[in-house]
RNA sequence: GGGGCGGUAACUCAACUGGUAGAGUGCCAGCUUUGCAAGCUGGAAGUUCGGGGUUCGAGUCCCCGUCGCUCCA
């Protein structure tokens, strides 16, 4: 008995989504929008899986001051979300029921201290059941029921609180593994409550409430944050109390269109449509599931929808298919789509490409970032289809090798062509386009290909005919090995049911069993691999920081992080990676590194790519209360800085008495390593706007690294800088150095600054407000006086929190020393500045001062010289331009020599040539020819005078020795035509003879050896034996 | 982070337990043929990814590096 709807219900997919964020914003909800799925900044998680994921600093209290997410009190959204390769979802399931994806929305709305558990449900029921206009009969909640074991009461509170809308029978309990939500093992946590949804209705469906029964599915997960798990176990209510919801977008849309499935909403048919008219499958999608759709072909609808609006959004937020990471989790992701489309719907190649418009098209309104660049996305996505095709054909082909090796095993003498052979030839028939028959036998294999990939089987047309049944009848019942399919996987990726299914069409198996063990043990070659490098670094975890609060440690006062001078503070608390301390001296904390937490501190602590300073303490003023003791003058050194929320951590070594909480200290910055940095840090502003006027504003910073030493910038860009190219930007670097313009840093208000002309900010970083802006050459004032001024355009302008140079023209000079790609799209260059900037240089010169002279010196020197040449190219640190010229220069030169070594070469081929004939000439047609020649060591022309010998005398055995006087050795070749073989003379066993006697070795075939001797006295002595030693055989 | 496989002519790939680096395609020249992805003959083209080691001798074996592919974490 459905009740008149209050308010219209919203069933396209977008008016829910709008819907939910109004309805929150006007409970005075601040929309955030969605976070990108790629989280950039946090390592230790591969995509955004849940819609709390960017607001985890407040959770854990450690929001950084001036963060858009201070003062955050209620917040509400639809994050994206992808969830794949982690233990949550197991990526083969998706496409198999209704309601798993990688890729989803997340609704969710959020309290930080502020409304609980009463506002939360009262909410809940009101959008669901008024704006959503569901039927409240049809709704079941469940609550924490406690846990004995764990000393957790039952949430009472959250029960009573639905008893108002609820009746008693329909509010149901439920033990920590459905209703109690953890982050990890520690950290904040606690009880929560679900809403559940009846699809049928008129029922009592209780009974089916979390039991996995599609028709009633939990549409809202409502988590209330009350405890902080300690590292002990043990619970502890936090003061501040926290929510956070989560609503499917993809489920309550098919609760709110009456659809069964996920999958029959407007969020995916469109994408069906697209499938359906790229691949050209003759049939469109029919929601049907396992057996019922019993050629798969709904399951790789549902796959290629799911996978393409994943592949979509992870590329557009930055996400590359790769090797190893998140990127790893993509290319997977993407073949299983790929193959799907392939191989059960007959989809031609590129195909998965083509699906990216239609993604952008249906989700572009809600997230406008798919619509900057989706060629971008295309691309990637096309390239690596493409590649895939490549690891297949491969397989392919390795395949048929393991194929013919398994047939040889189980009889290994076949009549006619072996099965090897057989399978060699197939091989090029693969190989080679179009249509070919190969028959032989009574073997016939036909193999149909579509440029470039061969897929067995069905749709795509490749069939192997009688082969199977050819085997079956010859040799019975024939096994693939676990090893060979293992490795077929694991070497080429080739996928292992693809490998059963090729098996099959010849009348074979694969023994999966012993594929699975194989498995096993690279899992576990892998786990123990893993576990070797210990991360001994000191930091802070979220726990530590909350403690710190209690100890009454106030935030670290970091605003005399610029200036550079020397500041006094005072020890706040000591962290020794376990414990906080009261104090460190020589011999408790030895060599370990401590953590020391100021008060203030004028260190500026590793951020934004920027390394830490490093620098002393010397303890000024002990403690009161330690004041008679002896523990004089403590000296720290700080050899890192790292903030943790509020806190600096000041991490290094004690190196002198001792340091007590309380203690007074001199902060001394080692000042030559900050202005190093600087130096850097200004050039990398330089290099940015150098790279933009050179390379175009398409250029996108992608990442950034400033160390004392040098400097790295990322960016965006398809193909290789040139030579060129770079040397125009290191020359824009150098001249804005020259003009030694002034750098200015100041705090503007963030939506003033944003509408500066030319200012350079990164993709998807957010700023704090106010926001510190760094313009080389025209101070923030004038910037904020006019900023739309076309002159801005012209310069440096960037966000930043970094240290600079007071002018540009302390860095003195810059150097790329290096340019390389690092992933797809994306170029990596590297710099140097002040003085490593100007020994690259003068080594530059120095080098090419050394080609000048080896371009005009002799030939015979030249192999040397360009040894050595390269050797220096390769190890010198040099600009990158000046080492792209060299490297041309580098080449000529080699051409040169290896010309003359070849002129070399063939004059002495021709003298070789002419002592042959002579040797030729004299020995007639004697049965044994044994000569010495003189040719040095030179094997080549000694192999060129053998051929002439052995052709003017096709009969005789032929024995040729040469002294290299140099290296103090006799080379000996041997030759012996194949009538002499036959009686008995191998020119193995003959050479091996002849370098006995001279104290060497030697060895070769039976028609041709050679080999070395040591001892060149004892030449004359040898070639009698050699003699002797063959017409010993002849006779 | 831990494994596996690979890098040879412009391209695609051969080369057995270490023993004179080859084939097809493409290129160049000539011939034949007045046409279309034609035929024949000849030719040029190699730092076998870089460096070190073992060896009489290394494309091949060992070590280091580099690049690409691939699996696992």
């Amino acid at each position: 008995m459905s009740q008149p709807t209050k308010t219209s219900r919203p069933t396209r997919s977008a008016d829910v989504r709008r819907a939910f964020i109004e309805f929150f914003e006007g409970k005075g909800h601040t929309f955030v929008p969605s976070a990108p799925v790629v989280p950039h900044d946090d390592p230790t998680l591969l995509f955004i899986n849940a819609g709390m994921n960017q607001f985890k600093p407040v959770f854990q209290e450690v929001v950084a001051p001036g963060s858009p997410l201070e003062g955050l009190t209620r917040a509400a959204n639809t994050q994206k979300c992808i969830r794949a390769g982690g233990k949550h979802n197991d990526l083969d399931d998706v496409g198999r029921d209704t309601y798993h994806h990688t890729f989803f929305e997340m609704l969710g709305n959020w309290s930080f201290g502020d409304y609980f558990k009463d506002e939360t449900i009262a909410w809940a029921w009101e959008l669901l059941t008024d704006a959503f206009a569901l039927d409240p009969d049809r709704l079941y909640a469940t609550y924490f029921g406690g846990d004995t074991a764990k000393n957790l009461e039952p949430d009472h509170e959250a029960r009573d609180l639905w008893l108002r809308f609820l009746p008693p029978e329909r509010v149901l309990p439920f033990d920590m593994k459905d209703n109690f939500w953890e982050m990890g093992d520690t950290g904040p946590c606690g009880p929560c409550s679900e809403l559940h949804y009846d699809r049928v209705g008129d029922r009592d469906a209780s009974m089916l409430v979390n039991m996995d029964d599609d028709s009633v599915i939990e549409v809202w997960n409502l988590v209330f944050i009350q405890y902080d798990r300690k590292s002990d176990g043990s619970l502890t209510p936090l003061p501040r109390k926290h929510v956070d919801t989560g609503m499917g977008l993809e489920r309550i849309v098919s609760v709110l269109q009456n659809k069964p499935s996920n999958y029959d909403t407007d969020l995916f048919l469109p994408i069906f449509m697209a499938i359906e008219r790229v691949t050209g499958c003759p049939h469109g999608y029919r929601g049907k599931l396992g057996k019922d759709d019993a050629d798969g072909r709904d399951l790789a609808y549902r796959v290629i929808a799911d996978h393409v609006r994943t592949l979509t959004f992870a590329i557009t937020d930055g996400a590359t298919p790769s090797n190893e990471g998140r990127g790893y989790v993509l290319r997977r992701i993407l073949r299983r789509a790929v193959r799907f489309g392939r191989q059960t719907l007959g989809a031609k190649p590129g195909f998965f490409a083509r699906l990216v418009p239609v993604v952008v098209e249906t989700m572009g309104e809600a997230f406008p970032e798919l619509r900057t660049d989706p060629e971008r996305v295309i691309g990637i996505i096309r390239e690596e289809e493409e590649s895939f095709g490549k690891t297949l054909d491969r397989g392919i082909l390795q395949f048929e090798e393991f194929l013919g090796e398994t047939i040889e095993r189980a009889k290994p003498r076949l009549d006619g062509p072996t099965a090897t052979e057989l399978a060699k030839q197939s091989k090029t028939r693969f190989v080679d386009a179009a249509v070919r028959v190969k028959k032989h036998d009574s073997v016939s294999i036909e193999f149909v290909g579509e440029n470039g990939i061969r897929w067995p089987g069905g749709a795509c047309g490749l069939s192997v005919r009688n082969l199977g049944s050819y085997l079956e009848n010859r040799f019975g019942e024939l096994t693939i090995s676990g090893e060979d399919a293992f490795k077929l996987y694991d070497t080429y990726g080739f996928p292992v049911d693809l490998t059963q299914i090729m098996a099959e069409e010849r009348g074979l198996t694969v023994d999966i069993e012993g594929f699975e063990r194989c498995m096993e043990e690279q899992k576990q070659r892998s786990r123990a691999g893993a576990k070797g490098g210990g991360d001994d670094s000191l930091r802070l975890e979220p726990d530590q920081m909350a403690r710190l609060k209690r100890m009454n440690v106030p935030d670290t006062d970091d605003s005399d992080k610029f200036h550079g001078r020397d500041i006094k503070a005072s020890v706040k608390a000591i962290w020794s990676g376990r414990n906080f301390d009261e104090h460190a001296d020589l011999t408790t904390a030895g060599t370990n590194r401590v953590g020391l937490i100021l008060d203030r501190t004028n260190f500026y602590a590793e951020m934004g790519g920027q390394v830490s300073d490093h620098g002393r303490m010397l303890v000024t003023r002990e403690t009161k209360s330690n004041a008679g003791d002896a523990h004089n003058g403590g000296e720290f050194r700080v050899e890192h800085a790292q903030a943790f929320g509020a806190y600096v951590l000041h991490i290094g070594r004690i190196t002198r008495g001792e340091i007590r909480v309380g203690d007074d200290v001199q902060l001394h910055l080692d000042t030559q390593r900050r202005t190093h940095i600087a130096s850097n840090h200004t050039c990398t502003h330089l290099l940015n706007l150098a790279l933009r006027r050179v390379l175009g504003e398409g250029v996108e910073q992608k990442g950034s690294l400033v160390s004392d030493d040098r400097l790295r910038f990322d960016f965006s860009r398809t193909g290789p800088v040139s030579p060129e190219e770079l040397g125009e930007i290191e020359r824009i670097v150098s001249d804005l150095i020259e003009q030694d313009l002034e750098v200015h840093a100041d705090l503007a208000d963030l939506e003033e600054a944003k509408r500066i002309n030319g200012l350079r900010a990164v993709f998807g970083e957010t700023y704090p407000n106010p926001v510190r802006v760094v313009s080389i050459g025209a101070s923030v004032e004038d910037l904020l006086a006019s900023p739309g001024d076309e002159r801005w355009g012209e310069l440096s302008i960037e966000f930043c929190g970094g240290t600079h140079l007071g002018s540009t023209g302390q860095a003195r000079a810059f150097a790329l020393v290096s340019e390389e790609g690092v992933a797809k799209g994306v170029r990596r260059v590297v710099a140097l500045t002040g003085v490593a900037a100007i020994a690259a240089h003068q080594a530059g010169d120095a080098l090419e001062a050394q080609f000048d002279e080896g371009e005009r010196a002799d030939a015979t020197r030249l192999p040397a010289l360009i040894q050595n040449l390269s050797g220096e190219l390769d190890e010198l640190t040099l600009a990158a331009p000046r080492r792209g010229r060299l490297r041309a220069r580098l080449k000529a030169l080699q051409e040169s020599a290896k010309k003359s070594k070849k002129d070399a070469a063939k004059n002495r081929a021709a003298a070789a040539q002419q002592m042959a004939t002579r040797i030729a000439e004299t020995s007639g047609m004697e049965q044994v020819i044994v000569s010495e020649i003189d040719l040095g060591g030179d094997r080549g022309a000694m192999l060129a005078a053998m051929g002439v010998v052995t052709q003017a005398c096709p009969t005789s055995a032929v024995m040729l020795l040469s002294t290299d006087e140099d290296a103090g050795s006799v080379s000996v070749l041997g030759a012996s035509p194949k009538a002499c073989v036959e009686k008995g003379l191998k020119a193995g066993d003959w050479v091996r003879e002849v370098t006995g006697i001279m104290g060497g070795k030697g060895g070769g075939k039976a028609d041709a050896a050679q080999g070395a001797g040591r001892e060149v006295g004892k030449l004359s002595e040898a070639i009698d034996a050699a003699r002797r030693f063959a017409l010993a055989r002849l006779m």
